[in-house]
DNA sequence: TTTGCAAATTAGAATAATTATAAATAGATT
DNA sequence: AATCTATTTATAATTATTCTAATTTGCAAA
């Protein structure tokens, strides 16, 4: 079992109590925006700011840690799993909820390919099941 | 061929002229976000403010005659084709490009659909194969 | 263990996208 | 033409995100 400090630090980063805090706040929630963030650890981690949030986030995505995720509310959401799933998306309540279903995102991303594509390099497929939760 | 005046009338919406110039400059643009309709209007319209940007995209996409598009340039993007299609997304230059395979869609729909779905009424698929166009 | 230093954090200001407000204007109907 | 309601406008306000410059800190190497 690996812990976060390890994980963090295999991905090239330093394990600063900061990143240390967001990536488990992550955990916890498992997609959050910056501000769901800040607000998570407004308790526990007085002295963190926005700012910080945003770079260690950033920092995140470049080192493979999380994937951005769109939402319809101006805001930018992240997950924290990192392998290719497709989602259910509320575009009410901007929830996002993992659908684990490896099988139908190598089947679209085969499919795609299989017709050759012009003008494009495929880098990954996102598959969003677009609805209401409740 | 139906005009954009009776495209527009027929969605409930009064026919105005800012309405008759965002849906061609949407039509021309394919996906634009507010900031691009703005540009493509400023010298044919100059008075045409950013509030009636906004204001008129809503109530298209309220109308059904647009639909939104997310990027990851923290804009809100719009598709002035509104049926159910894919799409390529580039996140580096935000450029959207329509994918069109119904099928792909109806698929991917059907398939989610078979499995049954607890909690969640699906309305909607959304397929973006992120990658590089060049 | 201490030191050095590049990297990270911080406070705060700045920017960018979007939304809100209230007054003026303009379609459509009578 | 008069009226009524929806729309547009100018502008301010809000919200999300990014930037700047000073301070602090993780951690590798001495």
């Amino acid at each position: 079992m690996e812990t976060i400090k390890e994980k963090i630090r295999q991905s090239g980063l330093k394990a600063t109590p900061q990143r240390l805090a967001i990536y488990s706040a992550m955990q916890k929630l498992g997609h959050a925006s910056a501000d769901m963030i800040t607000a998570e650890l407004d308790n526990v981690f007085p002295s963190l700011t926005v700012a910080t949030v945003y770079n260690v986030l950033e920092s995140f995505v470049g080192a493979g840690l999380l994937v951005r995720r769109c939402s319809s509310n101006n805001k930018m959401y992240f997950d924290v799993n990192t392998y290719g799933h497709a989602h259910f998306y509320d575009p009410v309540s901007n929830k996002h909820l993992d659908y684990d279903d490896l099988e139908l995102v190598k089947f679209v991303s085969d499919y795609v390919n299989s017709r050759g594509l012009k003008n494009f390099k495929l880098d990954s497929v996102d598959i969003q099941l677009i609805g209401s939760l409740d």
